[in-house]
DNA sequence: CGAGTTTGACCAGCGC
DNA sequence: GCGCTGGTCAAACTCG
């Protein structure tokens, strides 16, 4: 642009332009720049330089020719060298000097007033006119020097594309202004959130103390019982991280005996054994170490409360999710059984045999699946005995080097914080769909509803599994350039994720669940969905703290839903917030423009997030994608 | 020896 | 009823 004017704006490697920089038009070579080739540049100048002599006498305003960049902390090395000729002034203004930006008068667009007093000729030269639209005085104002126009050229094509150029860069700065609002919007909810988080550990602890000083007098009684009952049918608040699903219950006793009545032995080497002193351990266990995490589901308490009397183990309980099991004897609906059986399916790139999502597993089968050359390997959860959470690993049979990796059940122990930053992601998303699912009249909501309350961004990503009898919500965290390029499962219910959980381990990437976890809130209560209270953040609402957090939630869900722009404005600026909390995870801060491929490095077998401790190469080489 | 994996067998649901 | 499929069991095995 600038044709002949070689004029540019120099801007910081953020796209920033550096603001209130005076201007100074002035054709004359410097004779002092040794170190550059820029001969016609801005130069800080004092109002005292005003008074200096400018004249232009030379070359008609049709052919001047000057240059100007701003001198900025670095030299525009590609201005072409200054020709030998000998440059006439134009003139000199610091139209950032207090007597310009006094009042209205003395902006840019009037600069040229005062320069015309001292010479006639300088009106034709030096008029200004600006029609940016924007206050200069307030916003950028070095940015503004390339929205004059300077009147300098009368070639109307000139004119009209730096008229063009004010606009676009009226525009940008607008844009500019929005996004530092959003950004700084983002901050505080960022902030809030973490200081929201410290409370809740801190009241955790708290809690804890409580429950260690309580833990006495619970041990004193559960002795009490089993010597009075000989049944440990002890209701105990317990903390469980709900995959969402599930477990409601069939409160009915029924439940146990009509588990130990398939005959089939499920009691495996120590789980069970004896389910009930088993199970009374557990309690015992959770009772006292649980309230670590500060969360707790309701449902599971409810479940627990149940369990007194019940003879049935937390495994039991898991096995009262199979829908076999709800089928015909019990009675109980499809809806239910649905509902028990939901799932939460995590895509992630990875050539290693399992995704590190914090919790210890045991593979206790492999089975080859039906169109996928891959093996499915199933695994269950081994952090506490007796925990029912069990998952799938499999690869993708379109692309071997995704790893599918579908979690059932609900954890019945306490969890790391890393194994939370999964539970909960997963949590959040089953819990939503069912939510859903419960609320559409067929059992299965509109997907596209669904996609936009849980994420809007990944509305074109979105479906809902509609495969009966499990309703499926997909993490979709491998991010394909090209969504096309893998073809999926046309009914599953997808939500890209800029990370991967094996990224779980830097604090980074365990904002993802975090901000995933949130958004399924808020977005939940944008769209009229209802979730669970039992770990979902909205039990952190009930934080005073979190009180402007969540209206600044609904705020942006309203935004979100009120524009679809805006909604992809938050998506980036979230990813931006994201990337920009780990400064190593660069390449992965835009979840839209980037693959993060990055499955290897993360991934580790042998951390204490994984008991595989190297065994894992048998699994590694039953997976004939490795 | 304990913990975890492998792998063939078993079971149940589902569709024809 | 039969076959297919998914899910699970458990004995045998491996590994540290």
């Amino acid at each position: 642009m600038a044709k002949g004017g070689g004029l540019s704006i120099d801007s910081d490697p953020n796209g920033m332009f550096f603001p209130h920089k005076p201007i100074v038009l002035n054709s004359f070579p410097e004779e002092n720049n040794h170190n550059n080739n820029n001969n016609h540049k801005l130069k800080l100048i004092t109002p005292m330089d005003m008074d200096a002599p400018k004249v232009n006498n030379g070359s008609p305003p049709s052919t001047i020719q000057f240059q100007v960049s701003l001198n900025c902390a670095h030299d525009d090395q590609d201005s072409p060298a200054p020709s030998d000729e000998k440059r006439t002034v134009i003139d000199e203004m610091d139209f950032f000097a207090d007597e310009y930006n006094r009042d209205d008068d003395h902006k840019v667009g009037s600069a040229s007033a005062e320069a015309d007093k001292n010479d006639p000729s300088a009106p034709a030269i030096l008029e200004f006119r600006v029609n940016t639209g924007l206050n200069l005085l307030t916003t950028n104002t070095s940015s503004d020097q390339s929205m004059v126009d300077d009147g300098i050229s009368p070639n109307p094509e000139d004119k009209r594309a730096k008229n063009e150029l004010a606009v676009l860069q009226a525009e940008f700065e607008r844009l500019k202004v929005e996004n530092q609002r959003l950004r700084a919007m983002l901050d505080q909810v960022t902030s809030n959130y973490n200081s929201l988080q410290m409370h809740l550990v801190t009241m955790s602890q708290d809690k804890k103390e409580e429950n260690m000083e309580e833990h006495e007098v619970f041990d004193e009684k559960l002795e009490e019982k089993k010597h009075s009952t000989g049944n440990n049918g002890i209701v105990v608040p317990r903390q469980f991280i709900d995959l969402g699903l599930a477990v409601k219950n069939n409160a009915d006793t029924e439940d146990a005996s009509d588990s130990s009545s398939e005959g089939r032995s499920r009691d495996r080497s120590g789980s069970s054994g004896n389910n009930i002193e088993g199970a009374s351990k557990e309690f015992g266990m959770r009772k006292n170490g649980n309230n670590e995490e500060g969360l707790m589901c309701d449902q599971d308490k409810k479940e627990f409360g149940r369990g007194s009397g019940r003879e049935d183990s937390p495994d039991e309980a898991f096995a009262s999710n199979k829908v076999p099991r709800f089928s015909p004897p019990k009675n109980v609906d499809q809806t239910e059984a649905t509902m028990r059986k939901a799932r939460v399916s995590v895509r992630a790139r990875s050539e290693a045999p399992m995704i590190t999502d914090g919790c210890q597993w045991r593979k206790y089968g492999q089975k080859m699946a039906k169109g996928n050359p891959c093996p499915r390997a199933y695994y269950r959860c081994t952090m506490a005995a007796g925990c029912p959470v069990r998952k799938q690993v499999q690869r993708c049979a379109e692309d071997r080097t995704i790893l599918i990796t579908t979690y059932e059940g609900n954890h019945n122990h306490p969890l790391p914080p890393a194994a939370m930053a999964m539970a909960q992601t997963t949590s959040s998303a089953a819990r939503m769909l069912l939510s859903g699912s419960m609320s559409s009249s067929d059992g299965l909501m509109n997907a596209n509803f669904l996609t936009r309350s849980l994420l809007p961004c990944s509305s074109s990503m979105a479906t809902i599994s509609a495969s009966a009898p499990f309703p499926t919500v997909t993490l979709d965290l491998t991010q394909s350039p090209n969504p096309l390029q893998f073809p999926r499962p046309p009914n599953q219910f997808q939500i890209p994720f800029p990370n991967t959980p094996q990224n779980f381990a830097n604090p980074a990437a365990s904002l993802l669940p975090q901000i995933f976890g949130q958004a399924l809130y808020n977005q939940s209560k944008f769209s009229g969905l209802q979730l669970s209270q039992d770990l979902d953040p909205s039990q952190l609402g009930h934080q005073p703290q979190q009180q402007a957090p969540s209206q600044l939630a609904d705020t942006v869900s309203a935004a979100i839903a009120a524009d679809p722009n805006f909604t992809a404005a938050v998506a980036a600026a979230i990813t931006s917030i994201i990337g920009g909390a780990h400064p190593n995870n660069n390449s992965n801060n835009n979840p839209n423009l980037t693959t993060p491929n990055n499955s290897n490095a993360n991934i580790t077998t042998s951390d204490n997030n994984n008991n595989n401790n190297g065994r894992n190469k048998v699994s590694n080489s039953s997976f004939p994608g490795n």
